[in-house]
DNA sequence: AGAACACGTTTCATAATATGGAACAATAGA
DNA sequence: TCTATTGTTCCATATTATGAAACGTGTTCT
């Protein structure tokens, strides 16, 4: 059999073109229905549909013997939404912050038991804070991570830190400061990760109060001292705008 | 090989498998996560992955290699979300119709090209409407199925049409109709599909003004007279109030 | 700089697995 | 009542999915 083209999975493909069937006008598909729409035979039809079944990805109206899309798709849409708009919507915002500060912008998400940029502006001075996109950096170590990590369950934090290799102390030390993130709403570090550079960053939260990224300015130590407060202020005002384009509400006291 | 429990296709629930790797903490993944997560073989990760993309429910960040949910799951969710909401967002308002009118309340939706009621109550009278859940009924008969012509594409009017074997006079007479229920924002009906019985229907729409169903108190004839005006009045308050809740907005003159 | 490693991708032989025809049950329609 | 339609189960077949191995590339470690 030759494929040149990267192969493919046939069932899967199937399913994937029953679960197209439906639609805002037909929700509802009795297994003729797909059975006509899609030209399969009837006995593989009735079998990927139970495949979708088990997996929940498809619902059975038993009273009427009509199928319909699961309840997990609300959940996958939540996940593509959430990131697309935090991609699309964080650019401009980005971009205002790198104007105002001269200095290197990044946009920085969870992964697994890491951290990694997704977006990116460098800074406009001679010296910038380069940064690679996709990388998985530590989430114990520099503001962006510890940001996250600040924002992150209990249970994500334990298993970041037993990962980690940290002493007792580095640990206590590394709480302290997750804890003080988290109070003061950003962090800040300098000459942690990378020496001769500092780093802000701030949470970026959605409609349920959950952390989905973080925004970090990077530059150079040596050029922040008056501008420290400048920062933390912009920085802060950014994330909060994207929170709110992302659904956040502030608590109301 | 014994299945007892109904026979499902490995493949497919692989596939699925993957889609649940990705969470709002983790929505790009790489191969090598997922096949970690998976526990799967990294070929037949890469050859799910493959068919998954070529389907576009996954798409490829090529610059880091990672992979994420695509686009369709938002309109997937679209489907589940607007027909999950309608029904039971539909219920207590239907109750409260049919409160006020004690006739039969059914919520119906275009399925195909017919009419089928999705939800009913049936009405507090002796002799009541009997409505069958999930039955399809023809769209070009009746208040409740002219109803939801009225308010579709052209083009699904002129399929039904074709398949209704209405002669040219009916059909014109049909086009009246659908033309005059658009305008007066509901259907009235009267021994029409059931001799002896009455229909109102109201239309409900979505945020995107389309039409995603349709609410109808239905009842006998000799019961009417002189609630007609007050039962329409419910109706269209009832649908509106629905609508609203699906995101519908009047527009502003 | 060189070696070892990790990761994505392709190839290929194998048999496990998906497939569709046929038969069955249940229900609706004539 | 008989026929047609639809959902479901069974089964033999070979198509199709599978995983080991190998390849190419880029990364990390020493």
């Amino acid at each position: 059999m030759k494929t040149n083209e990267t192969e493919t999975v046939q069932s899967v493909e199937r399913a994937i073109e029953l679960l197209y069937c439906f639609t805002t006008r037909t929700p509802e598909l009795s297994l003729n229905d797909i059975v006509k729409r899609t030209g399969l035979n009837r006995t593989t039809v009735f079998r990927l549909l139970s495949s979708l079944m088990k997996k929940e990805l498809i619902n059975k109206n038993a009273a009427m013997n009509t199928y319909r899309l699961g309840l997990p798709f609300i959940h996958f849409a939540q996940i593509v939404t959430e990131n697309l708009d935090l991609r699309k919507m964080a650019l401009p915002i980005m971009n205002e912050l790198n104007e105002i500060t001269k200095e290197t912008i990044s946009l920085n998400i969870i992964q697994g038991a890491s951290r990694i940029c997704i977006e990116k502006l460098e800074g406009k001075e001679d010296i910038r804070q380069f940064i690679n996109l996709g990388i998985p950096y530590p989430l114990y170590k520099g503001a962006s991570g510890k940001l996250l990590l600040a924002f992150s369950k209990d249970e994500l934090i334990e298993e970041v830190i037993e990962g980690s290799g940290l002493t007792k102390n580095e640990t206590a030390e590394l709480k302290k400061d997750l804890l003080l993130f988290q109070e003061q709403g950003f962090a800040f570090s300098m000459d942690e990760r990378i020496i001769g550079a500092f780093a802000i960053s701030t949470p970026i939260l959605n409609s349920q109060q959950q952390l989905i990224g973080g925004l970090s300015i990077s530059g150079l130590s040596a050029r922040l001292d008056n501008n420290k407060q400048l920062f933390i202020k912009a920085a802060i005002q950014s994330a909060e705008k994207l929170s709110a384009m992302m659904g956040y509400q502030k608590l109301g006291g």
